[in-house]
DNA sequence: GGAGTTTCGGTGACGTGTCAACAACATGTA
DNA sequence: TACATGTTGTTGACACGTCACCGAAACTCC
């Protein structure tokens, strides 16, 4: 339907980025629950908190830093808490707030994870991308990332 | 190269490219939803269904087209019915399977919803990628998505 | 024809993400 | 101080996708 609004260049274009937008997540995803028995949004959680040198970070703050609801990473961090892999904490700044912990066990995954998630992204996709093509990418991704909502 | 680990060009490429791996799918999905009250997945329905001229396709065969899963389709189809998008028929050539079928009124709401798509994916995408930059898009697409699962 | 295998769509359980609503707390203003 | 307003994290309802599994039908090979 759309066919007949976009040119053959930009509908084929479009296509086969949007086929690349479903897929390359699907597999490096899948690669780490195989690997590791996390999703991505449980590594994104891990490793983001790992980057704070006390692992520990506010709740709003984290959701904010890896633009999630504030609703999403609650309903998240709950099921990490019930698996042990981070712990949460008082607020003494705020006592609205909250601080996610990353545990030792929780750092412990994350470490035992990162090394085959870092191969996973090689393997499907930085391998198959020459240095241009990848500084390319990165101009592209920004520019339309960047755009307003 | 150590490829245990990735390099500070390979880092800060792959961030951006998974934020708009993110990002760009959302943002258009929130455009789609808003202008037609259509999900991507319905959308994807709609329009690959409107392909046939019979605006019939057995469920497998349709799902291999858009790589998804039969439990997947047979999920959504059956949400897609109950609003009246499309129906379901017995297969005549295969009495395990069934044949979906874009009604009138999927039709009607897949035209209202084309326009206004294409609109959402030119400003959200298109507009911002020069000719030179689609093609090689289009390539890198098609190269790492058509690598083994 | 008949036994074993494969493929079909459907189902229930589960983890997930969004949305609207909420209570608790913080902040700004008079 | 007192009141209005904004923010924080949580919750419940819902839509969605995956997985394991099922019965029914088709296929394979003898």
């Amino acid at each position: 339907m759309d066919t007949a609004w976009l040119g053959a260049d930009e509908e084929q274009a479009w296509r086969a980025f949007r086929r690349l937008l479903i897929a390359l997540p699907a597999r490096i995803a899948r690669d780490l629950a195989r690997d590791s028995g996390l999703s991505a949004a449980d590594y994104e959680v891990l490793s983001t908190l790992s980057e704070k040198p006390d692992r520990r970070w506010a709740l709003r703050e984290l959701a904010a830093k890896m633009e999630w609801s504030r609703s999403r990473l609650s309903h998240h961090a709950a099921r990490m808490q019930a698996r042990g892999l981070i712990d949460k904490e008082p607020d003494p700044q705020d006592a609205r707030g909250c601080l996610l912990h990353l545990t030792d066990d929780g750092f412990a995954v994350l470490e035992q994870a990162a090394p085959h998630h870092v191969v996973s992204v090689r393997s499907r996709f930085l391998e198959h991308v020459s240095a241009d093509e990848l500084s390319m990418l990165r101009e592209i991704s920004t520019r339309i990332a960047d755009l307003p909502d």
